[in-house]
DNA sequence: TCAAAAGTGTTTGTACTACACCCATGG
DNA sequence: CCATGGGTGTAGTACAAACACTTTTGA
């Protein structure tokens, strides 16, 4: 009992010519994306949310999504749903994953890409009010419609990982910040509480804050001093890993 | 001039009833799922790839991929996808990203899910070789069919990151190893070289390996003590990330 | 006896942790 | 004068990096 052995040559006559065919037989499904923005204010962690449009999901929230378009970039589609919601357009996303369960609408199948962000929500004042968008705090979000509540788990787990290798972080303070800010944020978004010398000395060492050489104002205590987030210096350093470190 | 403001409540008279009539409104897409399979043989990094059936990329190689059949999950059909290819179904599949530029596939727009897995090729024998499957070296591809070299640089640095945090490496060398072995193993992926020494005691402090007390054969040098991977061990320590380190 | 890789320890620097007191401001 | 948070230093520990010689085996 030998196995059969298919030569590849062989093959070599069987290439496709037409491969507008081919796609054309592939079965073919909705795409939508889906813009987990998340924000910073009070010192708490937010997410940008709206009220779903379908009677199935009434008073539950959403993720601000919509199709993509025919012959529309992921990214593209992302960058325009998010300033259609919202009105902003100077905000980075970045791709997280897709999410593909068969049942994940009510509507028939429906494959989603998630997008995630992190801004500063003082400097995006929203605009549009439509379907009640607003900021809501993570630590309290509510049952959400669709597979929501998973694709912001992921997220806010993705978003977690990232923002210890990259200084994310500043792009949702204002652009003068307090170290107690800072601190206030890194604790928000990791949910641990940080010893307050050792994270001013951590930053201290890596020499990524100007020293603005001015102070908060009209706060209730003794004013501390603001900072910049020196960008030019990060550019510079990014992390090269070489360590092994499970 | 003062700006329109939308009241929320406005908008709960507009809710969608029919969630399928909404879907089907949607632009639809062909949606595929690739598998970058890398694995590691005599101390280089290798991944499968077959032959393109497509006239248009004669000759060219890409990554296991085919369409997503109707209500199948996106991870169901990747290790379907690997199953027919391959034959292997004792793989695990990790979803990296989607990849969706409008003209990445000559025959119109077609979306693709990219996975990625690490296994020991020797104990995967390829038992099918339909369109010339074999591993190929990393270090050497040549140009590939469709966007397949950027998914492949893509799933790389997504493995080299990977591999810090998980120890996926074990996967990809046979039961019982040399240090050496892991060593190398370690240089390929991540395209260093360690000191030895230091790479030895690294391991050793982790005390994920079981020494069992047996040597290599047929080595044409000193043979090295050979090890087992303590699984066990592993899953629970799997590491908690705390500290802010970019 | 040679080639090739195995095996091994120390030192040095860096980075993280834990921890407590005085200071400046507004109310 | 009180409450609130700002600002600071040290000691201990753990980890990473650099670095060279002896040992074992097969050819």
């Amino acid at each position: 009992m030998t196995k059969k052995y298919v030569h590849p040559v062989l093959h070599e006559a069987h290439l496709i010519k037409d491969a507008v065919e081919l796609v054309q037989s592939y079965p073919k499904v909705p795409l939508t994306v889906d813009c987990a923005i998340f924000g910073f204010e009070e010192s708490k962690l937010k997410i940008l949310l709206i009220k779903s449009d379908l009677e199935v999901f009434e008073g539950r929230y959403t993720l601000l999504g919509d199709m993509v378009r025919d012959n529309e970039e992921l990214d593209a589609a992302a960058y325009r749903i998010l300033k259609e919601r919202t009105g902003m357009n100077d905000v980075f996303l970045d791709q997280v994953r897709a999410f593909g369960h068969p049942n994940r609408h009510p509507g028939g199948r429906v494959i989603t890409v998630a997008y995630c962000s992190l801004l500063n929500i003082n400097h995006h004042e929203l605009k549009i009010h439509d379907n009640e968008l607003n900021w809501h705090t993570v630590a309290n979000l509510n049952e959400m419609a669709f597979d929501h509540m998973e694709i912001v788990d992921y997220c806010y787990a993705w978003l977690q990982k990232r923002i210890q290798e990259h200084p994310l972080g500043f792009n949702l303070l204002p652009e003068k910040f307090s170290l107690r800010e800072l601190q206030n944020l890194y604790e928000a978004i990791l949910g641990v509480t940080l010893d307050r010398r050792n994270f001013r000395k951590k930053f201290a060492s890596m020499d990524l804050l100007i020293d603005i050489d001015e102070m908060e104002q009209d706060v209730p205590h003794r004013p501390g001093k603001l900072y910049k987030f020196n960008f030019e210096k990060y550019e510079k350093n990014k992390r090269k890993w070489v360590g092994i470190d499970f």
